[in-house]
DNA sequence: GGCATAAGGTAAGCCGCCTAACCGTATGCC
DNA sequence: GGCATACGGTTAGGCGGCTTACCTTATGCC
């Protein structure tokens, strides 16, 4: 979470801009104030989690196993979900268990595997939960009607266009190029090199 | 950078709707569409730097120090800039200094302080480093013309708002409020209990 | 001048993520 | 059946944040 707590002031752009004649000051302070707002409600978000004696990893875990309570999920499938390494799932599945919402069942057909469940515990800990969550969502984007979020969808559309643009070249492929090939007609990979943000 | 890959399909929202009614699916799919494409813009961004031997913290510190290369900074200073803790910044400076990226001067007026300064060698590496960055953020946002880019500042206030409103009750307080009474006339805290994303 | 308090910086140790190396089990091929 | 290979999971160790406690120097008040 290591951003800019403010943008840049006019000033300070435009002397930069002297320097750097292939810098926009204005396209920066919107991709500046994009991932300053979204790490603002991460933070927030996590603040929330932390307070429950949660942390982001273990939230998603549940929340992935609550999809299908009763059809526990196997570790290797929960690590590409979320693309963190499998060790990092073994970290908070331990970790959720010892604190008793989760458990760890055989798998009957493969004995190197075991499948994860909520235990009626972490059931009845996500009903307590989930319901402020949720109205917390809305809370966030009560002030944007249907036709925003739309637009929002859209604008986000595009940035994930520009993102396979950029990159990739240089730095020798980069994970933006196929998220946003998923949204987009392939985007054969140029010469870009690089991304964004102060 | 813990986040789901792909968003839930509709059948797996409609199950926890069903469970949930507080939930608003197509709000939910906004949100995490939105944050999706900041994680996935974020880790582009640190595979770039990677690539270069830089980490985020390193990158924000030396754009800092850029701004005026001739002024140097105190350390104080920049963890606020950046909303960390002062110890993050002595790691930070101590790993710039081993490579002769920074340096760290005695303050004349303050015998606790020490300001830091680029090194002739640190502002090359950023000559050198800089003009791809800039063309990487032009192309991001290259899709977008003018009267986007204004549309996705004005949707960004908005959940700034709506940050606002959000969290801060049940969680005792939380940085969003501050954050969004920046942009906004200032809320009253309300009942308000939680935040966003799956 | 002397003392209490505040402020700049560092050290030690935690946590969540990572990668690399490893163990044990499945699977496919001869 | 026996072996090579692939795959699920854990362990160990690294890194970048964090907090807490501490040392040193400034500052403000008597």
């Amino acid at each position: 979470m290591f951003l800019l707590r403010e943008l840049p002031d006019q000033e300070c752009l435009q002397r930069l801009v002297a320097r750097y004649p292939d810098m926009e000051p204005e396209g920066l302070r919107t991709i500046m104030c994009f991932m300053r707002t979204a790490a603002d409600i991460t933070e927030c978000f996590e603040k929330f989690l932390t307070a429950h004696g949660l942390s982001h990893g273990r939230f998603a875990i549940m929340m992935y196993l609550n999809r299908a309570p009763d059809t526990p999920v196997n570790q290797t499938h929960l690590a590409e979900a979320y693309g963190v390494a499998k060790a990092t799932i073994t970290g908070l599945i331990d970790g959720l268990e010892r604190d008793a919402l989760v458990e760890r069942l055989p798998d009957p057909s493969d004995r190197r595997a075991s499948l994860v469940k909520l235990t009626p515990g972490g059931l009845a800990f996500l009903e307590g939960f989930l319901p402020n969550h949720f109205r917390g969502v809305t809370e966030l984007l009560s002030g944007l009607d249907a036709r925003d979020r739309a637009e929002l969808t859209r604008l986000l559309g595009r940035l994930r266009e520009g993102m396979g643009r950029v990159a990739c070249g240089a730095t020798g492929g980069c994970a933006c190029a196929e998220a946003a090939a998923t949204t987009t007609s392939s985007t054969a990979p140029n010469a870009g090199t690089t991304p964004p943000v102060s």
